[in-house]
RNA sequence: GCCACCUUAGCUCAGAUGGUAGAGCAGGCGUUUCGUAAACGUCAGGUCAUGGGUUCGACUCCCAUAGGUGGCUCCA
């Protein structure tokens, strides 16, 4: 037998005990989620994950062993100046400014000193003092004496407000190393068990997050209560490793990136474009049985209509270059607002034609930082399934009731069940009247509580043009990640002076709401890569059965099974090579191929196939129609 | 963009201290016709990311460029 972690987010929250082979094939998909799903039930009860885990051993735990580290360090290198080093999820950090940049042989032999630190244990002891005393300790420490000033200063907390109350300035010592640090601490470095503590990798990060300020070396490390829990956490980022869209996205042929295109430029392959069309289908079918209309706009838009829109005053960064035709300046579009606003102005609206609902899958392109591409996730062109409300005041309510409850049945659609929502009021600095965002953040509000979809309320989260709501999904293993959003925008129907005319036969303003459902195309697809780790489920499969003779003679009756799949509407393949049975039942087991289906003699003679599953499950010989009607269902029920 | 690391055949990777490259898989061609995750043989594949430099000699060392990976938010 061996320990699981039972988690969520990343936080271990105890183990149960399976056999070994249990642990891989049970473990990803089935037992894990199985046991997610309970856990959320029981811990979306508690108060906050965050003070939770800041109050648990295993905190001090890491926040400790993150200074053992410090002090490794700092025994190798003694000019070493320090800087932060809290404990993080699942584990630990910490900056300093070091004579030379660290190699992989520097973390192996820190983190030998670092078990040395932990068994000739030392005890950790607080200590308060006032800035004048800190500063003399820490007369060589400029990081440490600039986290002096602001404590004695009294800073900003995190929502910009600044802290009445001077904290106290309390030190930490250990062995050789006394830290600036409001703790806590484990109280005796034995609370580490030197055999849980691994440390991961070394990294650049800007001191306070600010890249204008000295980039340090950040050592990442991670620390648990036992070797057993360590080793899982070891296991699980194996795990996440292998569901990583980019990885699978090569091994099934579904999309590429190469240096010659472009990078963050995607292409999709035939079985990734495949699976694009098919979301796009049921996409537009949605869309169109709900009331929206489809617009199609060009990639490239004049200067002065981004001028207008006020993109290239608050969005310049993230477009590209303009070019040149004919004298005039067009820019690459980065959004597909401004083509929809003139759409709408193209006749005068009655406020009988409200609402009124424009789609589109924009493609759009944005400059992102070499340095943040991300496969799929984070890329320079994208499509959007945008779309952009235009309705009265009195339909608003009604509006962001449907756009909601549509968002929530188009992820649903997806497999996505666990979704959380977040509300995003009104900054401090913001266009439009405040009675419009009074209005619009209720409406808001209100149709979440009747969704009854969990949500949290950022205040002062919005954009200055208006309040939103993003929603975000969890995937197979927990992770978060933000789809939906939904957006007022009080701004741009100023800019444009958008109107309609009412029942007094006066122009009025219309609310304009921007939506995004699945986000981008290349985003969402990477998240559906990672959630179903590349098993899609039959609907979205880009070959839904494979069709695998035994020998030779049973190829022409397998082609004739294939036709009848074909007519029924189902997307085979057939392998017709002279291969082993064994080989291409791995080939489309790699393919994770849904159903595959065994053509042998039995199978000929009686005109059936042998279904076999890709999770193992080997139902063996049905008729080839019970068989269509089978997958029929699946793929209807999206299952 | 910045910091560190990486880039050898389509893919995954070997190639001490500088002496112009090797395997498995994939691919082509044969042979095999086989009941639930890899048959056997054979052939073909590389200006070692690109461009400079050091050297008698560079995949190996130096510099630049392009791509990639991990970070750059979570308060001492």
């Amino acid at each position: 037998m061996t320990p699981l972690s039972v988690f969520r987010d990343d936080l271990v929250l105890g183990s149960i005990w399976v056999e070994p082979r249990d642990r891989h094939t049970l473990a990803p998909e089935g037992l894990r989620v199985l046991i997610l799903i309970s856990i959320i039930i029981l811990e979306d009860n508690m108060a906050d994950k965050k003070e939770l885990y800041e109050a648990s051993e295993l905190y001090r735990i890491r926040h400790s062993t993150s200074h053992i580290m410090a002090q490794a360090v700092v025994e190798k290198f003694p000019e070493a100046k320090v800087a932060i080093g809290p404990a993080i999820e699942d584990g630990f950090y910490y900056d300093f400014d070091l004579p030379r940049p660290l190699t992989p042989e520097d973390l192996e032999s820190i983190e030998k000193r670092m078990r040395g630190i932990i068994q000739s244990k030392v005890d950790f002891q607080r200590k308060v003092v006032s800035a004048e005393e800190a500063r003399m300790i820490f007369h060589d420490q400029p990081f440490k004496l600039e986290l002096i000033a602001g404590l004695e200063g009294g800073e900003m907390d995190d929502d910009g407000n600044p802290v009445t109350e001077k904290p106290e300035i309390s030190l930490y010592s250990q062995g050789t190393f006394t830290d600036l640090c409001r703790g806590p601490h484990v109280d005796i470095s034995t609370r580490i068990n030197p055999a849980a503590i691994k440390l991961l990798s070394v990294a650049g990060a800007y001191w306070r997050g600010d890249e204008k300020r000295p980039m340090l070396q950040r050592i990442y490390g991670t620390a648990w209560k036992t070797p057993d829990e360590l080793k899982d956490y070891l296991w699980r980022m194996e795990e996440a490793k292998k569901r990583d869209h980019r990885k699978i996205g090569h091994d099934l042929d579904l999309f590429s990136v190469v240096e010659e295109v472009g990078a963050g430029l995607i292409l999709w392959h035939p079985k990734g474009g495949k699976i694009r069309k098919i979301i796009e289908n049921f996409w537009s079918e949605e869309h169109e049985a709900n009331g929206y209309d489809f617009v199609y706009t060009p990639h490239i838009g004049k200067a002065q209509l981004w001028e207008t829109s006020g993109h290239l005053g608050f969005y310049k960064e993230n477009m590209y270059s303009p070019v040149d035709i004919e004298g005039q300046q067009y820019f690459l579009k980065p959004m597909n607002c401004p083509f929809h606003v003139y759409i709408y102005k193209n006749s005068l609206r009655s406020y009988r034609d409200l609402p009124l609902r424009y789609a589109e899958e924009g493609t759009v392109y944005r400059y992102e930082r070499s340095g943040v591409l991300h496969g799929l996730m984070r890329v320079r062109g994208f499509t959007q399934d945008d779309a952009h409300h235009f309705c009265r005041p009195d339909q608003m309510p009604a509006e962001i009731d449907f756009v909601l409850n549509f968002s929530l049945h188009i992820l649903r659609s997806f497999g996505f069940s666990a979704i959380q929502a977040y509300l995003s009021t009104k900054p401090e600095k913001s266009v439009g009247l405040p009675e419009q965002w009074l209005a619009a953040e209720e409406a808001l509000e209100e149709s979440l509580k009747r969704t009854g979809v969990d949500y949290e309320v950022d205040r002062g989260g919005g954009a200055f043009y208006g309040p939103k709501i993003d929603l975000k999904v969890k995937d197979a293993i927990g992770r978060e990640w933000q789809l939906s959003t939904i957006q007022f925008d009080f701004n741009l129907p100023e800019r444009f002076d958008l109107t309609y005319i009412g029942e007094d036969g006066q122009p009025h303003r219309p609310y304009m709401v921007h939506r995004a459902l699945l986000g981008s195309l290349e985003r969402f697809f990477g998240v559906l890569i990672e959630h179903y780790a590349g098993a899609f489920p039959a609907w979205l499969s880009p070959i839904q059965a494979a069709l695998i003779p035994i020998a030779d003679r049973h190829v022409d009756y397998a082609r004739n099974v294939a036709d009848q799949l074909r007519k029924a509407g189902l997307r085979v393949m057939l392998y017709d090579r002279s291969e082993r049975m064994n080989a291409k039942i791995r080939d489309a087991q790699n393919q994770k191929i849904p159903y595959m289906l065994i053509i042998g003699d039995k199978e000929m003679e009686n005109d059936q196939v042998a279904l076999r599953l890709r999770n193992g499950e080997n139902p063996g010989p049905i008729p080839v129609s019970v068989f269509i009607d089978r997958a029929k269902d699946d793929i209807s029920s999206k299952s």
